[in-house]
Formats: structure tokens, sequence, C-alpha cells
DNA sequence: TTATATTCGGACTCATATGTCCTATTTTTC
DNA sequence: GAAAAATAGGACATATGAGTCCGAATATAA
């Protein structure tokens, strides 16, 4: 469904937002061991994240990762997915044909087109800030 | 979401299905030819296809798969996702923790779960009849 | 019985995803 | 200015998925 790469980049945004509504910079090695992720791996994804401007990065002494307000209440997963995994989750047929299309639909394009709408419905708005509360209120869990 | 082998490995089985229907065995070379797909990879799926008794082979002149009017009619789309997939795609926690569970719930398997739910629905009552007749009906292309 | 057409299955290759390591760069603290 | 603490980024390593090759087994037809 979602790149190991994606899951990782979504819990780590998740808990870099939560982290900075307390006002707080957060560190790759935080981050690695608060989320369960190979540490030098996430640092990969980090990286991608900040060029594409979902979180920021600073470096040096109490350097870290954060997140301004506006982009925690902005930023949807779908934004986090498109950035990392692409379009993908989005465009391409279930059964592999080169397109998905309703003029030249596989054999389930039908029945699969309304559950694929409901996940995309789901990305696009599910914001980060909704995400991290929950964590913050304890209704969900990063690891 | 599904695996390449996975989407050969249906689209081959609606294939040998509409092939059955019409009284014919069909072979792996023109299997390969109309589902647009790697010979000798089809060959290996086709194989563990026959292993679940999802289809069955012959050897020798005149040989190649086929698929019982019983099998055609009873086995879903979901039989052949998890013999070659696995249970993943309804066990799977969507960003990866280790176990996809209520009373621990990462933060977006609230709502997931029945968007996952819709997803299983549509693999457990989908049949490879109903696919093969929507081929043959030219309501769905395979390439 | 021999030639031919087919699947079976093991060993291999290739591509991509996942993950590690090491050095450079930047920033803060002393 | 030097030391320390952090991210950046390239090169490398490993695992898995995707795909190929080839000989063995089997069935049919002449
Ligand atoms: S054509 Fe297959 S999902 Fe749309
Ligand atoms: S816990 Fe993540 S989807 Fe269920």
């Amino acid at each position: 469904m979602l790149s190991k790469t994606c899951e990782y980049g979504i819990r780590a945004t998740i808990f870099i937002a939560l982290q900075s509504m307390l006002g707080m910079r957060t560190s790759l090695k935080y981050i690695a061991e608060e989320i369960d992720s190979p540490e030098a791996f996430t640092a990969k994804i980090l990286q991608k994240l900040v060029r594409v401007k979902i979180i920021e990065s600073s470096k040096g002494m109490n350097g870290g990762f954060n997140m301004s307000m506006d982009r925690i209440k902005s930023t949807t997963l779908s934004e986090i997915v498109y950035a990392i995994d692409g379009l993908d989750i989005s465009n391409r047929c279930v059964l592999g044909l080169s397109q998905c299309s309703s003029i030249n639909p596989c054999s389930v394009h039908h029945k699969f087109k309304p559950v694929r709408e409901d996940l995309i419905a789901l990305l696009t708005k599910t914001t980060v800030e909704e995400m991290a509360i929950g964590i913050k209120e304890k209704l969900a869990i990063l690891r």
C-alpha cells in the first residue's frame, strides 16, 4: 500500500509536529527512537521532506527538525504520500494495466473506483495537526 | 497495492477462465500474449496457482491450463490475492506498526478501517466468473 | 518409437527498495 | 578559534521483488 519509506516519513512528521506544537525542535536520534525506525534511513527520508518544505531543519548544536504551525495545520497525509511514493496510489490500475481509465477499464475498475476515492479522500482530508493531536491525547500510538 | 506477480496472476486466471468457459485449454504462450506479461515469469505464477488448485494444468501436446466450472464460479479475487501476496492487504497497519489493532491504533487506523473493509469486501465478493464474463461482454479488458 | 509440444522446477540474473557508513558542513558553546 | 553537536549527502551493502534460462518430465501424434 505505502512504501516503508513513506510509513516512516509519516510517523516522523507526526512526531516532529507534536514536538513543534510544544515549542520544541527534535533531533534525528530522538525521532528514530520514538517512531522505532532505523536512524540513518530516517535521516534520508527527512532530508526529502525538508526539500519539499513539509518540515524544516537546522544544523549544529540544538539543531534538529521542526514544523511551522502553518504547515502542521495545512499539510495533509496526501502531500507526504505524494512526495515520497508519487501518484501511483491514486492512479495505478489495480490489475496493472498501463492506464487506469473508465473508458477502457480492467475487470475490477468499476468496483474499485469508489474504494480508491474513499482512500484518496482519507489522505487529502487528514491533516498532520489532527494526527499529532491524536498522539498527544493518547488516542493513537507511533510505535 | 498488489504485487506485479499478483496482477499477472489475476489477469491470467481471468483469461484461463474465459477460455475454459468456451471449452478450451490455453497454453502459457497464448496467455502471456493475451495478458501482455513476460512468459517465463507468468509460468512461475501459474505453477503456484496450480499448486493451490485454483487452476489445473496438463503437460504435453495440447496441454495447457484450464479451470473447472466449479472453480470459476466459486473462486474469488481474495483467494488469488491471499495465495500470492498473503494476508498483508487485510492485516497490515497503514503506517507500518507491527500490529494493526483497534486497542493500540495508529494515527489513521480509525479512518482507514472502513476503507479497508470495503476493499476486503470487494475482494471476497468478486468472483472469477463475474470478471471473465466482463471480458467476454467486452465491458473490460485484460491488457 | 521417435519427434514434438507442452508444463515443471531449480538456478540464475537484474532491478528496486531498504538500510548503513563515512565524511563534509553548519551552528553553538566555551 | 577550537571543540562538540547536529544535519547533508554521497557511496556503499543487503534484501526482496521481478524476470530469465535451461534441462527434466510428460503427453500426444505420426
Ligand atoms: S483500469 Fe484497472 S483500476 Fe482502473
Ligand atoms: S493500527 Fe495502523 S491501520 Fe490499524
